[in-house]
DNA sequence: TTTTGAGTTGTTCGA
DNA sequence: GTCGAACAACTCAAA
């Protein structure tokens, strides 16, 4: 009887780098990666079709990869925690491995899974997840989890790496096993979504990889603060393991320069909030800064929906909004803007801005979206004032868009107004509206809200917050 | 135990 | 237009 070895792909779409299949087709004659359509995700606590159309381009090409080295995907529907133990029942597999996840739901769920299996008498190896280096162990000197990005990176730029692994040179599968069929996407959820979808899986996103280190990464300290370019955009790849974030990361240390040093910095971030999501999992529904949980905010459908829709009559926040509605992704710099915006600007609460997100991001990811999204609330690890992260919508447009490329890309109706309007389009003559053929309050919004006022009631409301 | 240095990304106001 | 000050005080991490 050969040995046999189930592989549990769940966030790790690849065949390059892929700690769980190399090591399980070292150790086992026969293998079978399996993905599992969980209702708990597909139809969970962030919902997208946005990431569900993603996942199905994904799994379509991993399942030709694996076909390509002998093997290929098994596809199953249920709870993990049911189809696993079935599925290695039917394969005589001895052992299932999987990559190291830390949402809350991740971590119970493979809790549940690994009771499961423990019960047959199978074994569960857990490999590295999609990090850089190892989240779960780095720690300061006194043994506790790190609380601040900067003495974490330190740690982090020590701290072992594991090597980068080659693919499989074959795979066997177990005979006589149902493969089971991918169903179509809109099954999976991928019902509306986005128009301008990048493309997904493995191939597309090595594709990317090497463009932006052939190209893009040696400038990016100058320029991922542009808001009409400069960032690698590898992020969806990342975030569904088409691509190794450890090679990334391996390829980019090797390189000297601002550009690439910055890039790995960033990548760094992605390490942190997967840390401090593993070791608090309370930031999943409250502010890491206790003295924020009190504070209130509006309720206002209204205001949240124009935000939503891109319709503030601000232009970088409706920029930033509408990219993220027709593709999906949304460039770093807009994110921080339409995240100050929605916080500071309209007083909604952050996780409304974090439920979005998730719901459109194709790199919707729970550490690092709800990272970001306390980080721009004012309320999550950062120790730096809140005022600090009260951003101008004009002046970073004026700033991080000066010839209106980004704008006018995404607010097609401001198209012709000119470069010394574009921020404040607003003030605007009547004939001067005429002129630009964009008329205020019927071709684009007005602004819904006066940002020199909220500004204001923002510094107050956080001020009396924080004072408790 | 106590001390010390430091903390992703800013904005406004007035001289 | 340019520049410095004010916007607050606190907690983390290491020595």
């Amino acid at each position: 009887m050969p040995s046999t070895a189930l592989v549990w792909v769940r966030r790790e779409l690849r065949v390059h780098d892929h700690p769980a299949l190399s090591l399980a087709a070292r150790e086992h004659e026969r293998v079978a990666p399996v993905f599992i359509l969980d209702p708990g995700i597909l139809r969970g606590r962030f919902p997208s079709p946005a990431r569900a159309a993603f996942l199905h381009g994904c799994l379509r090409e991993l399942d030709a990869s694996l076909r390509g080295l002998g093997g290929a995907l098994l596809i199953r529907e249920g709870r993990p925690w049911d189809e696993l133990p079935r599925l290695a029942g039917e394969t005589g597999a001895e052992t299932v491995y999987w990559a190291n996840d830390v949402s809350p739901y991740a971590r119970a769920r493979d809790e549940r899974v690994r009771q499961a299996l423990a019960r047959d008498g199978v074994r569960v190896e857990v490999c590295p997840g999609n990090f850089a280096a190892n989240v779960g162990s780095i720690r300061t000197t006194l043994g506790n989890p790190y609380r601040v990005f900067t003495p974490f990176y330190r740690a982090w730029l020590e701290a072992d790496r594991r090597p980068v692994e080659d693919p499989p040179a074959n795979l066997t599968p177990p005979s006589g096993i149902a493969h089971g069929r991918l169903p179509a996407a809109s099954a999976l959820g991928a019902d509306d979504p986005p128009a301008r979808l990048v493309d997904p899986g493995e191939s597309a996103g090595r594709e990317a990889m090497h463009a932006w280190l052939a190209h893009g990464v040696a400038c990016y300290a100058d320029r991922h603060d542009r808001l009409a370019g400069g960032t690698s955009r590898l992020s969806p790849y990342l975030h569904f393991g088409c691509l190794s974030v450890r090679e990334l990361e391996a390829r980019v240390a090797g390189r000297t320069g601002d550009g690439a040093a910055e890039f790995r910095r960033q990548l760094c971030w992605r390490d942190f909030y997967a840390h401090v999501l593993l070791f608090h999992p309370d930031v999943a529904r409250h502010e890491m800064q206790q003295r924020y949980r009190s504070l209130e905010w509006a309720q206002d459908e209204d205001l949240l929906e124009s935000w939503r829709r891109g319709r503030t009559g601000y232009p970088l926040v409706d920029a930033g909004m509408r990219e993220l509605l027709e593709t999906g992704w949304m460039h770093n710099r807009a994110r921080l803007v339409v995240g100050s915006f929605l916080t500071k600007d309209l007083h909604l609460d952050w996780r409304e801005g974090e439920r979005h997100f998730m719901r459109r991001l194709l790199d919707g990811d729970e550490a690092n979206n709800n990272g970001n999204w306390q980080w721009i609330a004012s309320v999550g690890t950062d120790s730096a004032p809140y005022f600090r992260r009260l951003l101008n919508p004009i002046s970073q447009q004026r700033r991080h868009d000066p010839e209106g490329e980004y704008v006018r890309r995404w607010v097609p109706e401001l198209r012709g107004v000119p470069d010394e309007h574009l921020a404040e389009p607003w003030r605007m003559s009547e004939s001067e509206q005429q002129e630009a053929g964009c008329v205020i309050g019927s071709d684009y919004p007005a602004p819904i809200v006066d940002h020199a006022v909220e500004r204001k009631r923002a510094m107050e409301r956080y001020r009396a917050a924080g004072a408790e």
